[in-house]
DNA sequence: GTCGATACGTAC
DNA sequence: GACGTACGTATCGACG
């Protein structure tokens, strides 16, 4: 049977428009709705229409104008931002090949509903793919409607009416009692679609509603009555016309080859890497056997699961020649494979392969050892032949790999001389994306969250603590039910989410756009390291050390006996206790705190508080870093490679660990000289770059606040503009303290921080700090507003977005303790900003990546810390870094205000700030 | 010996 | 109760 697919290209791009962020490509031209647009047309090519159409509104007047002259009148006109995107979307369309009608006169509604039903007739299969509920009155044998940004379809009687409760042959009277507000279209007064459908069951027509308009009691009848004269005008103009005159019928809608010399030029131009890659991948995919067949939202609950996803699988154990190349074959006839590697080492920059697993299709998996060495351990396939064998595959970058954490695995692969190209999903990432807040992202919550499966735990085949073995130690036996499963369980759980994704317009551009890129862009950071000068940092410690001691003995003087300094528990004894000094700080579980605060609270009573102060601060240094971070250099590379955790902070940020180079010291001068420690190697540079304010440039953009708005197009130091709103004064004439007290309220307020808090951080009294704020919200109203309406959002929907369109979920928002929910409302009003400045630092980290690609032996980015790029470079190459490094971090996102980045260049981190 | 909870402090 | 997001170190008590 020949298939004709019709796309309502105007509802697209308006709906594309809307659920986007505000995307441009590195020129600054909006792209958002383009990008929504290309995704949805790739999608449908995917399944290989023989005929297919982009049908779009053309401009002037219709008959429907002539039906109601008031027909879409307060329809705002075209967003700029929109109408530009309105001729590179159509080159777009050309190039891929589909046919673009446009008729005047009619609406594309009425085109796509006359050729829908002429295909039909002519027993072709027609799918209307289209954002627009109206066309369900379309829906019959034959004629199917699919919504690719939502992921729902409608393609019978039973689906429309699960939906609308009324029946395809009702819609049309639905929609005319309905009314529709967009369209200017009037309908009976409080009636929306529960009581439409209802009456439509009870009397069957618009007719037969009107019929017995009479009895319909109470308020809403009386609606009814009143509507009654203008409901047969709304049925005419809500019935899409299905007898257009046309040039030619659906045969005439052929699908063309595409222009693939077009379309690389404008994926480039828009910046569109991932369709890119597909264009260069070779042979788009062949998936017509997967296509047409389930695009609803996968269930939550495991009770009601594809059960194909959570039957046994069966494992094979590949230890012979003849085994290796069936399942050779296997991956290449595969559109996309699920890998994952197993190691001796947790650590991936150290880790030695053992075994590798795949799996296609679930079920059906395979565990290679490469590696186990134990007494009676089989004989394994040669290790080096082997991997020379699946490189290529690995290497292909028109085959897809799926993993869970990938990264782990591409380090390792590519310690082994293998390139894994396209890595296209990673469960841990989908998982990331879709709960961030709710739930954890192992793979063995996941296998239990989604396929209500219960793994083979690590543990179960290693052991743990002192009595774990290595991998290799594992019989190949147990390794096989834990590795093959592994691989298994990762493509089971991906084709559970996968959907849930592809449903969500936003989500899905977080996912594709920003963390799959970024995964092998943090594999790279991570191998690059940074170079250590560990002598450095001996002396440093030897100089900690001399202060400690003294430090010490002050303590042993002070109190006539020898105190452990280390013991926050023994401390608070002695102080409070013996020497009866006032407890002014508690600690959350009641106790009497000898924290930072509380001793600052009582140093001018007592010598002893301000010497253990000053040990505190010393051993913090020594314990934490300069002892430490010498430990940390890998003995193969002689660098210290951090490892990121991409799906780390529930906001979006990354987390460092391993060890956590995001908080090295700076703010005091003892924690800075840790910074001359992390140094270039001779020749080369360190070269800084951060985001000035970015997240209070961010607060600008969301709350589009015009005092806050003009004071950074203004390029003003922020916190001193709102000391001069907030005190009253000029520019020049705010003093320190009043600059001070406004970084505090800008900071603050970012954290959702109270009168109370903010009373605590400047020593003020609560009221004075209470009078700050009010004034602050009333120079910046709109940051009033903002905060109100996030706090709103977060109470209706259960989560928060990002600029970008990444979500926080915040589980006791609403069914927690007021703490808790008062706990929930602070983490609400700080995650768009600190989320949107991770997503835009990792979109500055993947365009930087991409055009370093070609300067590797020049430049490697070696650090990120959150605000803030740090990169290795050859001394002649800075100029051109600084340059092109900026340019791309300040590109990375088009908000209301500039995106300023600061630089500098040194022989070590300190020198570079 | 190992593990988890608690207290504390570093970064953005 | 009161300022958001992380990670690491040290202590201390429970556990075996």
């Amino acid at each position: 049977m020949k298939r004709l697919v019709l796309i309502d290209g105007s509802s697209y791009l308006y709906r594309a428009f809307h659920a986007l962020p505000p995307l441009s490509n590195a020129a600054g031209e909006p792209t958002g709705a383009l990008f929504g647009v290309v995704n949805m047309l790739r999608a449908h090519l995917k399944e290989r229409p023989d005929f297919a159409a982009f049908v779009v509104d053309a401009p002037g007047k219709t008959f429907r104008d002539d039906l109601y002259p008031q027909y879409k009148a307060n329809r705002p006109p075209m967003p700029d931002d929109l109408r530009a995107q309105m001729q590179p979307m159509c080159e777009i369309v050309q190039a891929l090949g589909f046919p673009i009608l446009r008729m005047e006169g009619v609406e594309a509604d009425d085109v796509i509903g006359t050729l829908a039903l002429q295909a039909a007739a002519q027993g072709i299969d027609v799918t209307i793919s289209t954002g627009d509920k109206d066309f369900a009155q379309l829906v019959r044998p034959g004629v199917a409607l699919v919504n690719t940004m939502s992921g729902s379809r409608l393609d019978s009687d039973q689906t429309v009416f699960d939906k609308f409760g009324v029946h395809p042959n009702q819609v049309i009277d639905l929609l005319a009692l309905m009314g529709d507000a967009v369209d200017n279209v009037p309908g009976v007064e409080k009636c929306g679609p529960k009581t439409a459908a209802k009456w439509l069951a009870e009397y069957g027509s618009l007719d037969g509603v009107l019929a017995h308009a009479s009895e319909i009691k109470g308020k809403i009848g009386d609606n009814l009555r009143a509507a009654a004269e203008r409901l047969p005008l709304n049925r005419a103009l809500v019935t899409i016309k299905t007898d257009v005159e046309l040039g030619g019928g659906p045969e005439s809608l052929v699908l063309r080859e595409r222009d693939v010399d077009s379309l690389r030029t404008l994926f480039a131009r828009y910046g569109f890497n991932q369709a890119l890659k597909e264009l260069d991948g070779a042979a788009p995919a062949q998936a017509a056997g997967k296509a047409g067949g389930k695009v609803a939202a996968a269930p939550a609950a495991a009770a009601d699961l594809d059960p194909a996803l959570s039957a046994p699988g069966v494992y094979e154990t590949v230890l012979l020649p003849a085994q290796l190349e069936a399942w050779i074959e296997r991956l290449r006839a595969a559109d996309e494979f699920a890998f994952d590697c197993e190691t001796d080492n947790i650590d991936p920059m150290q880790a030695n392969l053992v075994g590798l697993s795949f799996c296609v299709e679930p079920g059906t998996a395979a565990y290679l050892p490469l590696g186990h060495d134990y007494p009676g351990a089989p004989e394994q396939l040669d290790r080096a032949q082997t991997l020379a064998a699946l490189a290529p595959l690995f290497a292909d970058p028109a085959k897809k790999k799926l993993g869970q954490h990938g990264k782990y695995d591409l380090h390792v692969l590519r310690r082994l001389g293998l390139k894994v190209g396209n890595y296209a999903d990673d469960t841990l990432l989908e998982s990331f994306v879709l709960t961030s807040g709710i739930s954890r992202h192992d793979l063995d919550s996941l296998a239990m969250r989604y396929l209500g499966y219960g793994t083979v735990k690590y543990e179960d085949v290693a052991g743990k603590g002192s009595k774990s073995i290595p991998f290799s130690a594992v019989s190949i036996e147990d390794a096989t039910r834990y590795a093959a499963e592994d691989a298994d369980v990762t493509l089971r759980v991906h084709r559970v989410l996968a959907p849930k994704l592809a449903a969500e317009a936003g989500l899905t551009f977080v996912y594709r756009e920003i963390e799959m890129p970024l995964v092998p862009v943090l594999e790279r950071v991570e191998a690059n390291g940074v170079m250590i000068d560990a002598n450095e940092l001996r002396r440093q410690s030897a100089d900690l050390s001399k202060r400690m001691l003294a430090a010490q003995q002050k303590a042993t003087e002070l109190v006539g006996r020898a105190v452990n300094l280390d013991s926050p528990k023994q401390l608070g004894a002695l102080l409070y206790d013996e020497l009866k000094l006032p407890a002014l700080v508690k600690t959350p579980s009641g106790q009497p705190s000898t924290n930072e605060e509380a001793l600052e609270a009582i140093a001018d009573q007592h010598e002893l508080p301000r010497t253990i102060l000053e040990y505190r601060a010393l051993a913090k240094l020594r314990s934490t870093y300069t002892d430490k971070l010498a430990d940390n250099v890998n003995p193969q590379t002689g660098r210290v490679h951090t490892s990121y955790h991409q799906a780390g902070a529930a906001t979006g940020r990354i987390a460092s660990s391993e060890p956590n180079l995001q908080n090295i010291p700076i703010r005091t001068e003892d924690g800075r000289r840790i910074r001359r420690a992390f140094v270039a190697p001779p020749g080369r540079k360190l070269v800084a770059c951060d985001y000035s304010q970015i997240e209070l440039r961010i607060m600008a953009h969301l709350s589009e606040d015009a005092g806050l708005l003009r004071a950074f197009e203004a390029g003003t130091d922020i916190h001193r503009a709102t000391a001069a709103e907030v005190f009253g004064r000029k520019l020049d004439e705010v003093t320190a303290n009043e600059r001070r007290a406004a970084k505090a309220i800008n900071f603050g307020l970012m954290y959702g921080m109270s009168a109370f808090g903010l009373a605590r951080q400047l020593s003020i009294p609560r009221g004075e700090a209470q009078d700050y704020i009010a004034l602050y919200f009333s120079r910046y109203p709109g940051v009033r507003d903002f905060m109100e309406r996030t706090r709103q959002q977060a109470r209706e929907q259960g989560y928060v977005e990002t600029v970008f369109g990444r979500r926080l979920h915040l589980d006791y928002i609403q069914k927690g303790t007021a703490a808790q929910r008062a706990s929930a409302e602070r983490a609400a009003i700080n995650a768009p900003m600190q989320g949107t400045a991770a997503d835009i630092i990792k979109r500055a980290m993947v365009s930087i990546d991409a055009w370093l690609a070609d300067h590797r032996d020049r430049a490697l980015m070696i650090l990120q810390v959150h605000d803030e790029l740090v990169f290795e470079t050859e001394a002649g190459f800075v100029d051109t870094l600084l340059a092109e490094a900026g340019k791309r971090m300040s590109a990375a996102a088009e908000l209301r205000v500039p995106l300023v980045v600061d630089s500098g260049v040194g022989d070590n981190w300190d020198e570079a700030h």
